[in-house]
DNA sequence: GGGTGTTCTGGAACCGCTTCCCACGTTGTC
DNA sequence: GACAACGTGGGAAGCGGTTCCAGAACACCC
């Protein structure tokens, strides 16, 4: 760029680099002309002289739920903050997955890897993917790499609180797969486990007959509170492990006339945007702070951190709406 | 690399990018030593002295539903046996295509665009993204630029001789918007457009009360069906603009003990590869072959093609499975 | 004021390619 | 046999940065 910023190409490089070695007054002599001129560094000039890509890589099934969405959100936010490109791929496909162990992308253009896919890593001999690259892990426990995750057990807990809290017979939705694809359920598992193991506690344990699964639709809330009323009738509360479920039930409420807070309560999970609007009851995750720390954890490492594996955990809180409001 | 080959470094770089001018024992020769110390050129320094970046940009609007992973399936293929790189970006947030106008993306990791966010390019001035590289639209129309597309109105008139041949009265699922996102349903329209065109032509317009509209969901298709019910009694044909919707007539029919393909006979949209394990007659887009050729036509342009503007018309092919073989 | 450290700064060397110009060996022509 | 013309191949220069080393500038101290 311009070295008419009248300092040496040394210099310039180390703005770029916010390396400590430049007085104030330089630097900011010389933002003053990058910013005048428009100069955004190339990148792959850096890359190259560098070593260093300056770009991670994110591995997920697929993009297309708000929670990847947000979670993308966050993570995005985050690199962007740091200076560091994003490069997204969705594997949902074997055949992808290999594609992009085999393409140059890990070779040249990563330096560090977030997994948001929960069993990637499993189908590698001892959970380690095949690289060497830094890796943070998003919603999946793992002995060989850094992680940020939900307590969804807690938040199974959560719920149990409050629906006990209302009264009445209390009924569970569990997700078990989604249409076409295989889903690891373990988080969903984990939600139902804390609701479970919350009630027993309390004394009131869940009887079998009071879970009905299904898959992730809204569907399938239709279909669990079909078979919840052939059991009890209302008032009941129903711990919906996902929004979409919640919603699925509610709907069926209201198709049957039933007043929805009142006859049926229902509790979702993830605090999808749209719940808000509807009213809906749910434990949100904060989906785009995981994003930024999963991020932040792997630039640290990027930065040369090293030290054990660290696990970041995070909370969901609790929103009371309509659903759930006698 | 290796000049151990015995070879200039001009050499070596000529045979990388397949220029005419190698003897073709040299070339083997080159190829030979590149094969055997498994010689991969660096991404980073070819664009750097090249001044190409040999990458193309997806935008999408997500990744999640089996029409976007097949298209990519595609693109990628025909990408990569071209040595192009892909990189991804589904767009679904004003935030998000913002950052990615600002990034260093468009600027240096982007040779040209594929864009499959229908409404996308609408939201610019002329049509026209604010880019100079070369774009390739797919499933939009567009003065501007290249595009692939399916034939979405064809579709809808094959499905209506096809449903016209089962006899028996007639009705439709229109698909309008989907949860939580805005949905430019042009191309539902064009489908059912096709269809009612092709019914008058027939002499027998579709009454407007044949016509249900919905959310993209199964439950969409249950909900049509109920009320298609109520109107006519079995036998009845529908026609469902989307697969999925296909695939809530057909659970709903059940539920009802109705016999598909003989009391209610269901006819689909899409292609996805799960209708074959459920006997869904569909109308299949050939997506993957229409990422082929956007590739294709971008590379081409990439490689110094000019000339007009370009649409490459594909035509989706009649399935004819159990929900409409009597 | 000179000596001695510290900070800062300039720029050569280099990263791994592409490009371009020049040279070389062949073949074809008169 | 001399000379073009052409098909190939070699390698210097350059792409836009980073790194590193040497030197300049400034403080501080005796």
């Amino acid at each position: 760029m311009a070295e008419r910023a009248g300092v040496g190409i040394g210099t310039v490089s180390r703005v770029i680099n916010n390396s400590p070695a430049v007085r104030p007054e330089t630097r900011a002599k010389v933002q003053a002309v990058m910013e005048e001129l428009g100069y955004v560094p190339n990148p792959h000039a850096r890359r190259i002289a560098g070593g260093r890509s300056y770009t991670v890589s994110v591995l997920l099934p697929f993009v297309g739920t708000e929670f990847y969405l947000r979670l993308l959100e966050g993570i995005e936010a985050e690199l962007g903050e740091r200076r560091y490109d994003l490069a997204l791929f969705p594997l949902l496909s074997k055949r992808r997955l290999e594609r992009f162990l085999n393409s140059s992308a890990l070779a040249y253009h990563t330096d560090g890897l977030i997994v948001a896919s929960y069993d990637l890593a499993e189908r590698f001999p001892g959970g380690r993917l095949p690289t060497d690259r830094p890796v943070v892990m998003v919603d999946a426990r793992s002995r060989a790499y850094d992680s940020v995750f939900l307590d969804n057990a807690l938040g199974g807990r959560m719920a149990a609180e409050h629906l006990l809290g209302l009264g009445g017979p209390i009924f569970a939705v569990q997700i078990e797969e989604e249409l076409d694809r295989a889903f690891a359920s373990t988080v969903f598992s984990a939600r139902i486990g804390g609701f479970r193991a919350a009630l027993a506690q309390a004394g009131a344990p869940l009887p079998e007959r009071h879970v009905f699964r299904t898959r992730l639709s809204a569907e399938g809330g239709q279909m669990a509170l079909q078979r919840f009323l052939e059991i009890e009738s209302p008032p009941i509360n129903v711990f919906a492990a996902a929004d979409v479920v919640a919603l699925g039930v509610m709907e069926e409420a209201v198709r049957r006339g039933l007043a929805v807070g009142r006859d049926v309560r229902v509790l979702g999970f993830d605090g999808q945007p749209w719940t808000a609007a509807r009213g809906i009851s749910t434990l949100e995750q904060p989906v785009e702070k995981m994003g930024h720390t999963a991020a932040r954890m792997l630039i640290e490492r990027l930065q040369g951190h090293t030290g054990g594996v660290r696990h970041e955990r995070f909370e969901p809180s609790l929103v009371v709406r309509a659903t759930t409001s006698v």
